[in-house]
RNA sequence: GUGCCUGUAGCUCAGUGGAUAGAGCGCUGGUCUCCGGAACCAGAGGUCGCGAGUUCGACUCUCGCCAGGCACGCCA
């Protein structure tokens, strides 16, 4: 299929070559030539606009240069015919050659059948979920992890070497609050409240006491008659560290694994913060004024200069921020992903004026992925959410009453920039409206099929028994088409950044297997045909099998 | 007030400047002597927020309105 189109594609290079020559005129533009695949099926595999690109031009009507065009255009075994429709569009209908190589490729390939070198081999870091280590991970850092985690898997496939990070935002005024929160319940526990007033923006969760009970049962009471400043580092680490390490648990068990954790306040136990403020001087992009340290974001198209040290002399988080970038390019990335909850989208031209200034280009080399908020639903009713009171539901309380699969399927299907309600009851149902089972089901069902094969003595076909001309009703063509522009769909995907594309493909690909499997049997049919439908099977799964594999979600031989 | 995002079927959402705008749910009506009915088929349902502009051609690009969300700190 990427063959036959790269050699159509010549054709009408040629052609607009010709065209243009004779007519003596060549001080107009060229337009581009695109290929297109039509979504009705009466208009062909491919279809060009070219002609009506050039009508005007040329002052001729398009449908009559589009015959032109089509004159030129040589015999090819590949090309059963060419029409002229609509406005004066080319359409090209394919002989069914191309299915026979694409079969051929996805066996020779199997479960890496897609795969590409797009990326080649340059390394891009991925950074996401990055939550503050004061509290659960909600469900909103969720989507960010399915979103962080399968746009990671999907770049890996398509030729990036992927750096998955953590960054874990462990200095800074809410490690102090979280510290002292944690205090006050330890206070209270011991019945002296008053001694230590719950701060006015503390944590409220729950939690917070667990974790002061722990603190109880390893130091006993030691901290009441201390003074308070000097035990809150005590309570500060206990309890960032044990949320810390409940975070990895929780990422972990959710299927999310990540390559680094980078803590943010090793940046300043590095010094590396200072020798960013110093590089930035050094270059004229900061200055002092008003007793503090500003970053010259003005000059690289941010609305006002942001303050990088307080005149207190404490860095603001930004500081830390554009410390870390700089770090991630000197590690060796070419390309920063972030992933970011969308709220912090008034942040990004800051950060792309700081890289600018650290001498990178902020729209190729950086890019940030929004995760719009998730509208967390039971039976059609939103569930209160809120965090001030810390009555939240957490990521781990929806994947364990769900399930991963599900979890991970309803984050990544639709596009992250925008809302998203997730139903809880919905995702639970086995049932036709949940479409995550209805993916899984089409696996299970080729597995069956297959199984059911070998049980009944079928001996599984070669490769060369496979009849393209035999795939002919409607089902079995759309299926094999389905399966053409899976290349295609997956690398929209990957450049996007957009796992949903994968998602819709994936449903779609599918829908159209059930369509097919109700329309025509397979075992039991006449022998060439059984052999033409197990071998298409056979690659359906594998490439299904390879879209779940990318979501991370199991692909099950029976259900 | 300024900036960003979003307005597409009753609901939730897809949609590369192309031809008759799609899917799921919900609704109505059908399909199992047969490989798994967690499936399939058919039908109803649309002024693509509104109005201009660019273009041979606009849901898609530009501008202006309207509505909703978010952000506008020496917070993180």
């Amino acid at each position: 299929m990427d063959q036959i189109k790269a050699t159509i594609t010549g054709y009408l290079q040629k052609v607009s070559e010709e065209i243009t020559r004779n007519l003596g005129s060549n001080e107009f533009d060229y337009p581009e030539i695109t290929l297109e695949r039509p979504k009705r099926e009466g208009h062909g595999d491919f279809s060009t606009n070219l002609a009506m690109q050039y009508a005007g031009k040329l002052g001729k009507k398009p449908r009559v240069l589009a015959q032109e065009m089509v004159d030129l255009i040589p015999e090819d075994p590949h090309i059963e015919k060419i029409e002229i429709a609509g406005p004066g569009f080319i359409n090209f209908f394919l002989s069914s050659l191309w299915i026979r190589d694409m079969i051929d490729e996805i066996y020779d390939q199997g479960n890496r059948y897609g795969s590409s070198d797009l990326g080649g081999g340059r390394a891009v870091q991925v950074e996401f979920v990055s939550a503050n280590p004061t509290g659960p991970l909600h469900v909103g850092h969720g989507r960010g992890a399915a979103v962080g985690d399968t746009v990671s898997n999907i770049l890996s496939y398509m030729g990036w070497k992927v750096g998955r990070e953590y960054y874990i935002n462990d200095a800074g005024l809410q490690m102090d609050i979280l510290g002292r929160s944690t205090q006050s319940r330890y206070f209270e526990l011991a019945g002296k409240a008053e001694e230590c007033p719950f701060p006015e923006d503390g944590y409220k969760g729950d939690y917070i006491y667990d974790l002061a009970r722990e603190v109880i049962d390893r130091d006993g009471m030691k901290y009441l008659d201390m003074d308070r400043e000097s035990s809150l580092p005590e309570f500060r680490s206990y309890a960032s560290e044990k949320i810390l390490t409940s975070i990895r648990k929780d990422l972990q068990d959710f299927g999310v694994p990540f390559d680094n954790w980078f803590s943010e306040k090793s940046l300043y136990e590095d010094g590396l913060v200072d020798q960013m403020v110093n590089f930035l001087k050094e270059k004229d992009f900061a200055y002092e004024q008003d007793g503090a340290v500003w970053f010259r974001a003005t000059a690289f198209d941010d609305e006002k200069d942001r303050v990088l040290i307080r005149n207190n002399g404490v860095p603001t988080y930004f500081a830390s921020d554009v410390a870390y970038h700089k770090n991630k390019f000197d590690r060796g990335f070419s390309k920063l992903i972030d992933v970011w909850g969308a709220d912090h989208h008034g942040y990004i031209p800051r950060v792309k004026a700081a890289i600018s200034s650290l001498g990178h280009d902020p729209e190729e080399d950086f890019q940030v992925l929004l995760i719009q908020f998730v509208n967390l639903l039971r039976e059609g009713d939103q569930v209160s959410m809120s965090t001030r009171s810390g009555q939240f539901i957490t990521l781990r309380d929806v994947f364990e009453e769900v399930g991963v699969d599900a979890t991970r399927y309803f984050f990544v299907m639709r596009r992250s920039d925008s809302h998203l309600d997730f139903d809880l009851e919905l995702a639970k149902k086995e049932s036709t409206d949940n479409p995550v089972y209805y993916v899984q089901y089409a696996h299970a069902r080729m597995c069956s099929v297959l199984s059911e094969a070998e049980s009944r003595g079928v001996v599984f076909p070669d490769i060369a028994s496979f009849r393209q001309d035999l795939l002919d009703s409607p089902e079995e063509k759309k299926l094999v088409s389905r399966l053409a522009v899976f290349r295609e769909e997956l690398e929209r995907s990957s450049q996007e950044l957009a796992p949903h594309i994968l998602v819709n493909y994936v449903h779609d690909l599918a829908g159209d297997f059930h369509s097919f499997y109700n329309a025509k049997r397979i075992l039991g049919e006449e022998k060439n045909i059984m052999e033409t439908r197990l071998i298409l099977l056979k690659a359906c799964k594998t490439v299904l099998g390879i879209c779940l594999d990318l979501l991370r979600i199991t692909a099950p031989e029976r259900m």
